[in-house]
DNA sequence: TTTCACCTTCCTAACGGTCGTTAGGATATA
DNA sequence: TATATCCTAACGACCGTTAGGAAGGTGAAA
């Protein structure tokens, strides 16, 4: 389908060049066709700009869901410290989640409602679904400090966000050298 | 100086809208002055960007040479958990940090590499600022678990970048609770 | 003290270029 | 026949930038 084709574009140069400074003739040129054409799928940037968003956001949510659906009996340090380990891998993978982070941080002005209205819901189900898994497999292994498992949850999100943001910025070396760095000392104040 | 009203201004701008979405003419209305008048003192936009960038960073650079001073005698945990109030106070003022955070993470791409040269040294100088704080606190208070202060730092400049991009993304609330959240984990993996 | 050249700062006007968008028509598909 | 997809052409708006000149201040020469 070239609508998909179009957006999967999109995805790649609303990442590298933000919403601003990325064009519709430079996205048509690289799908193939002419920047009219693009008009033909989608009502216009802003449209096709929240649709990439939409199916970025959806797509990470089932790729989520299929990372922790895959590791679940395994010991929660794993489950936690390999998430950090698969989300470099998707990263490299596409543009998508350079897309997202950008989107998160600093969306366009005009359109911080509606990006917020996607953005929420999807940190809001993050940190639901990670305080779950907590207090779930604490049950099990009694392996946490606190039971404070929603602000456990929090923390471990920061501590994605920060290492995720690192990633982006300076790329990969910097980045295992950060998480070799921060993982140790963050899992021994989170474990009993 | 008009030199300077122009550069204060446009840390403001390119911070809230970016590099490419902010423009001369809106920097120059709000200054007062029409957008040629912005060549008297810049030689273009390039220019007034990188004199921002270069600005900012020295201020920031300043502020927190004081603010470690200041501090010099506190026990290190104050030094440190002080470190997340003083900087949530400083981009409550102006526009400065937010603008240095969005540089950093997404620089115009046509100008990455001078951005480069202006962030790496100042990040650096702030690991080997901390490696040092940290060892040198740690003669006299004996409180950190490990020795390794280099690692120690980078994953204590993790954590504060992690809050930091939390802070400019959804506001000094959800950046407080953040914060509650995460430091006693961490401090907790921290010491002895 | 006056004059004159120079420099800085700001202006209006306009440049070429790119932007997102629309109109209108060709072609193929159903 | 109707609809979807692509095209060429062109729209108005805004972009960063430059040309050229007016106003004002500075400082040296007459």
């Amino acid at each position: 389908m070239k609508a998909d084709h179009i957006l999967q574009t999109a995805v790649g140069h609303f990442a590298k060049e933000g919403f601003e400074g990325a064009s519709l003739s430079k996205i048509a040129e690289e799908v193939g066709i002419k920047k009219p054409s693009i008009y033909a799928h989608y009502k216009g940037k802003d449209d096709l700009f929240l649709s990439a968003l939409q199916y970025s956001l959806n797509t990470q949510k089932s790729h989520l869901a299929a990372y922790f659906n895959s590791v679940r009996d395994e010991p929660l340090e794993s489950i936690l410290y390999g998430y950090f380990n698969w989300f470099a891998k998707e990263s490299q993978d596409n543009e998508r989640m350079n897309f997202i982070l950008r989107v998160a941080y600093f969306p366009p002005l005009r359109l911080e409602k509606e990006v917020g209205e996607f953005f929420n819901p999807f940190f809001d189900s993050m940190h639901r679904h990670l305080t779950r898994l907590l207090r779930e497999r604490d049950r099990q292994e009694k392996v946490l400090h606190s039971e404070d498992f929603s602000n456990a949850a929090l923390a471990y999100l920061t501590v994605t966000e920060g290492t995720m943001t690192e990633l982006v910025y300076s790329g990969m070396d910097r980045y295992e050298s950060r998480l070799q760095a921060v993982w140790p000392i963050f899992w021994r104040g989170l474990r009993k």
